[in-house]
DNA sequence: CAAGCGTGGTC
DNA sequence: TGACCAAGCTT
């Protein structure tokens, strides 16, 4: 079969070249209906029974969601989000506590900000949006903890328009199937983007079902390390496939150290705090860490994020 | 824009 | 076992 050549959704400005010299060549060996019906036929027979997919799930259960899958896998995130919901079923019961609850409640799910920003972004909806989840990209962008991605996703999955949703999933699945190597670049570029445009279905239903599949099957079957190439709907036509699956070449990606550093006192200074509903002496903040000099970096750190309250001379609390 | 930001699991 | 990874955002 020919390679398919896809022109992207919205052309360059005619000042690029001649009509059609920008246009993005996607050697993909299947035209664009046929990827299509491919992915979301794999999707509708794959596809995980996650709670914020179901119809019952609401824009904030669905903002929610994203918040905590923000580096936290699927697994971790089921009961916290069910629980988050259960006690904050709507914006408004969450803007009324104080954002210390919040980082309480998140308990050890990981970056510990996503809980204030998704506190500060329910007091925004509750106080500036009429409390409900706004539907409309450039308003949910401005939320405090909002980037392209979230609200990307917020506006399709929620509300099921027409979005380019890029994650590190999707990002992947294109590098691969498209591009034709292993792993995308550590930043997204607008080549990246400019071929997810050009995939992308035009109707928007389509398009916001065929976000979520594309990241699924990203998640399953095309995954960073071991990827399942055997089950891929894509295995035919996928790009480095045909290439032989050449190993990725390029600078070594970033490592997350973290024993030893900062991050590590700021998760048992905040651990100390999440578990002491009042306030918390400094004595046993000084217990979880035995350089004087990280321990007050780190401390000073949360006090800055907001994380962490000076009540009094050293006495703190989660902030009220 | 590269670096910083938690926590747990995997190979 | 240490490096890498997990639906990113902010500065």
């Amino acid at each position: 079969m020919a390679a398919t050549t896809v022109t992207p959704a919205v052309p360059r400005p005619a000042a690029a070249g001649p009509a059609g010299a920008d246009s993005v060549a996607v050697p993909l060996a299947l035209p664009l209906p046929v990827l299509h019906s491919t992915v979301l036929g794999w999707y509708e027979a794959n596809a995980r029974d996650l709670p914020w997919r179901t119809p019952e799930a609401t824009p904030w259960a669905v903002m929610v969601s994203e918040f905590m899958l923000q580096q936290t896998p699927v697994k971790r995130v089921l009961p916290a989000w069910a629980a988050w919901l259960e006690r904050w079923p709507t914006p408004a019961d969450l803007a009324a506590e104080a954002p210390g609850e919040a980082v309480r409640m998140w308990g050890r799910l990981g970056y510990p900000r996503r809980a204030l920003r998704l506190h500060a972004a329910a007091v925004a909806i509750t106080e500036e949006h009429g409390g409900g989840v706004p539907d409309d990209h450039a308003t949910l962008l401005s939320l405090p903890g909002v980037g392209e991605y979230t609200a990307a996703a917020v506006a399709s999955f929620a509300f099921r328009q027409r979005h380019v949703v890029l994650d590190t999933n999707v990002r992947r699945v294109f590098a691969r199937a498209v591009t034709g190597v292993e792993y995308p670049a550590q930043a997204t570029t607008a080549a990246e983007r400019r071929t997810a445009t050009a995939l992308l279905p035009a109707d928007a239903e389509t398009a916001a079902t065929w976000a979520v599949a594309v990241m699924e099957l990203g998640a399953l079957v095309c995954t960073a390390r071991g990827p399942e190439c055997g089950d891929c709907p894509l295995f035919t036509a996928c790009v480095w496939q045909r290439a032989g699956c050449p190993p990725y070449e390029g600078p070594a990606r970033r490592g997350q150290s973290y024993e030893g550093t900062d991050r590590q006192v700021r998760g048992k200074l905040l651990a100390v705090l999440r578990a002491e509903h009042g306030t918390v002496e400094q004595a046993r903040l000084d217990a979880v860490w035995p350089d004087p000099v990280q321990r007050a970096r780190a401390l000073d750190g949360l006090v800055a994020d907001g994380l962490v309250e000076p009540v009094e001379q050293g006495v703190y609390r989660l902030p009220q």
